[in-house]
DNA sequence: AGGACGCCCTGTTCGC
DNA sequence: TGCGAACAGGGCGTCC
């Protein structure tokens, strides 16, 4: 599930719940999850201490530490927050458990456990170490159109390339090219600069829109393909039915009218 | 360089 | 109803 939207929603979420607490300590349920660190590492870094904001990069997120550095969240294909005011059994899959000093629990639930908990000494180093492009809401047009100009291959996997523009990910990125008119797998050589002002600003509409729908599908916008995303489904605009194919390992589905090659 | 593929996991859905 | 296969919204490594 979560891309960019979703983590945005998580980041609110950590900043309803989590911040300006005291750690007591944590469980790890699923090693699998932590990267470069330990049970023991985590727990000694966070002890004691508390989050004092949270940040996003892409689908990256990070709550960084009163006593410096931050902690990183990124959730994979199914990951995601559950908090509870009270120390109760934590929910299923849950793979690391944050207790706070007030009795308070915060969980990390990663049910493939795909997702992954570390600890950076800056999330700039972070972004940096992992090469992530800028993030998709804040990259300017300027720099879109350049690393566009650069590019070789189709436009749908150079959009879900985290090392270009960190954020979007599978279902945005169908329905950003659905926004913006473009087939998945237009080569990203041959758009104009029409195109590629179209679907620069889909890119911000799409993930705004998003985020003001909760990422529920139920909620978007209409007109939006989301909903209508797979088997079956018909174009919100023209009705033509769905269609869909591989492109860079993944599912894309797009509109055969509306997103003609 | 970029794309296809396999893999890491587990839950759900679909076809027989 | 039961059971295996295919698939799911991420990302990494390998091969071509």
């Amino acid at each position: 599930m979560p891309e960019l939207p979703d983590v945005e929603l998580y980041r609110r979420y950590l900043d309803a719940t989590s911040l300006h607490q005291p750690f007591d300590h944590v469980e790890v349920e699923a090693l699998r999850v932590l990267e470069d660190t330990t049970p023991q590492a985590l727990g000694r870094r966070l002890k004691g201490h508390r989050l004092e904001d949270t940040r996003r990069h892409g689908k990256y997120l990070f709550a960084t530490l009163d006593s410096g550095g931050a902690l990183v969240l990124h959730f994979g294909m199914t990951g995601r927050l559950e908090y509870s005011r009270k120390a109760h059994d934590p929910p299923r899959h849950t793979a690391c458990l944050f207790h706070f000093g007030n009795g308070g629990q915060l969980a990390y639930v990663a049910p493939r456990k795909l997702g992954h908990v570390a600890l950076t000494d800056s999330p700039a180093h972070f972004i940096e170490d992992r090469a992530l492009g800028p993030d998709a809401l804040e990259i300017d047009w300027d720099t879109f159109r350049a690393a566009a100009g650069k590019r070789r291959g189709g436009v749908k996997s150079w959009l879900m390339d985290q090392q270009r523009i960190a954020g979007i990910g599978n279902v945005y990125s169908d329905e950003i090219l659905f926004q913006a008119g473009i087939h998945p797998k237009q080569a990203v050589r041959d758009l104009d600069d029409d195109e590629l002002r179209d679907l620069h600003r889909a890119i911000r509409e799409v993930l705004t829109a998003a985020i003001e729908a909760k990422a529920d599908p139920e909620h978007m916008p209409p007109g939006f393909l989301l909903p209508h995303r797979g088997e079956g489904g018909r174009c919100p605009r023209c009705r033509t039915g769905v269609k869909k194919i591989r492109a860079s390992g993944r599912t894309a589905w797009y509109c055969p009218a509306c997103q003609p090659l």
